[in-house]
DNA sequence: GTTCAATATGACTGGCGATTCATCTTTCCG
DNA sequence: CGGAAAGATGAATCGCCAGTCATATTGAAC
C-alpha cells in the first residue's frame, strides 16, 4: 500500500463542466485568454493542425496550465462554438431589431453577417471543422440559429409580410445560401460588395428568379 | 562508393501524378479498388480518424501497397475529390439535360442532387473535410461547378426564362442552398419529403418570399 | 520454362502531439 | 503574518500512425 497513499479520493470538484470553473479572477481572465487564443490558433491553423502547445504558446501559459480549465482539445473546441455562436446569434440579432418588416430583416441580416464574418473569420472555419470533431454541436448550432429564425418567420406570415410556406425548409436554405455567400465573398475574395449581393438577394426574395409565372393573385 | 550503389538514378517513371500509374490491368484494379475503400473509410470515419490501415484493410491489401499509387493521405483525398466531383457533374448534367426551361432545371436538378446525396453520403464528408486539408482543391470544385452554372443562368437569361441579374452571386447562393438542404434533408434527418422541399425552393424561384413588392412590368 | 518488370507484402520506425504529474508560485482570508 | 486552496509550470510519457523497405509473388513476353 506504500506505492499510492493519495491517489484515490482526490478531484472532489471537477465534476460537471470540464476540470473546474475558475474559482478566481485571476483563473477567470487565464481561462479568457486561453479561450481566446483556441479560436485564433484554430482559425489560422485549423483544428487538426494546431497543437495544445500553440494554443498556448498563443495565450502566453504553460501547456499543463490548459488543463487547469479544459478537459481535452475536443471540449475547447465544443466550447467556442458555444460561444461563437452566441456571439453571433446575439450581434446578428441586434443588428435586425430596429428593421421594418421582414424583407428588411433579411437584407440587414445578410450584410451584417457577411460584415462579421470577414471581421472574425474564424467563426467560420471552428464551426466547419466542428462539424467533424463532434457533429451533435455542429447541429445544436444550426438547430438554435433556426428555431429563432423559424419564429421570425412566422411571424413575418402572420402579418403578411411573407407568402405562406414551408418555413422550416426555407431557413435551411436561407442558411446555407449565407454561408455559402459568406465562403465565397467575404473570406475568399472581396470581389462584389456586399451591397451588390445584397441587392442581389434582396431581388429574389421579392420577385423570385423567374420572369413569368407571376401568379399574382 | 561501396555503400550506395544504385540508390541513385531509380524511380524513372513515378515523376508526374503520383507514384506511377498503373501499367496493367491487374494494378489498375487495385488502384480502383483502393480508391473505392478510401471513398468509404473517409465518408464513415473522416479523414483523420481514417487510417491508411483502415483503407487498405477495406480494400483488402497490404500497407504498402497503398503507396504504390499514391503518394500519401492527402493526395488520394485530392484525387477522390476530382473524381466524386467529376461524377456527380455528369450525373447532374444528365438529369437536367431534358428539362424544358430553367425552372424545371433547377427543380430536377435539386430533387436529382438531394437524391444523389442520400445515395452517395461520403461525397459531402470528403468535399466539406477537404477543404481544411487542401482548401484549392475544395474551390477547384465548387469553382468548375460554378462556372457551368452561371453558364445556364446566362442562357436562361438570354431566352427571357430568368430576370436579369448577377449570376454568379445567385449561383453562389443556390449552391449553398442545395449544400445545406442535402445535409438537413438527406443525411441528417428524411423527416420532408423531396418533394415538398423541390415545390417550396419552386416556389421561392417563381414567385418570391414576400407578398407585396411584385413589381409585376 | 526462364526472366524481369510490375505488383504485393507486412513488420518496422520515427516523430509528433495530447495528456500527465510532481513541483513551484500566487492569491485569498482570517 | 501563515497556511491552505487555487493556479501555473514544463519536462516526461505514451500511444498512434504515416510512411519505408527488404523481400516475396505474379504474370506476360519470348
Amino acid at each position: 500500500m506504500t506505492t499510492a497513499p493519495q491517489t484515490n479520493a482526490v478531484k472532489p470538484a471537477a465534476v460537471s463542466g470540464g476540470p473546474g470553473a475558475p474559482k478566481t479572477a485571476r483563473g477567470a481572465r487565464t481561462r479568457a485568454r486561453i479561450l481566446k487564443a483556441a479560436e485564433h490558433t484554430f482559425g489560422t491553423l485549423g483544428y487538426h493542425r494546431a497543437g495544445i502547445s500553440d494554443i498556448t504558446r498563443a495565450a502566453g501559459v504553460a501547456q499543463g496550465t490548459f488543463y487547469t480549465y479544459f478537459a481535452g482539445k475536443e471540449e475547447i473546441l465544443r466550447e467556442l462554438v458555444r460561444d461563437m455562436g452566441h456571439q453571433v446569434r446575439a450581434h446578428l440579432a441586434a443588428e435586425i431589431l430596429d428593421a421594418g418588416n421582414r424583407l428588411e430583416a433579411e437584407e440587414r441580416g445578410l450584410r451584417a453577417f457577411l460584415q462579421y464574418l470577414y471581421e472574425n473569420p474564424s467563426l467560420y472555419r471552428v464551426l466547419q471543422e466542428a462539424q467533424f470533431v463532434d457533429e451533435a454541436i455542429y447541429r445544436d448550432y444550426y438547430e438554435a440559429f433556426g428555431k429563432g429564425y423559424v419564429r421570425m418567420l412566422a411571424n413575418a406570415t402572420r402579418k403578411g409580410e411573407i407568402r405562406p410556406g414551408n418555413n422550416e425548409v426555407r431557413v435551411w436554405a436561407l442558411m446555407g445560401m449565407s454561408n455559402f455567400l459568406g465562403l465565397r465573398y467575404a473570406l475568399w475574395d472581396r470581389d462584389v460588395s456586399f451591397d451588390e449581393i445584397v441587392d442581389t438577394l434582396s431581388d429574389l426574395f421579392r420577385n423570385g428568379l423567374t420572369l413569368d409565372g407571376k401568379e399574382k393573385p
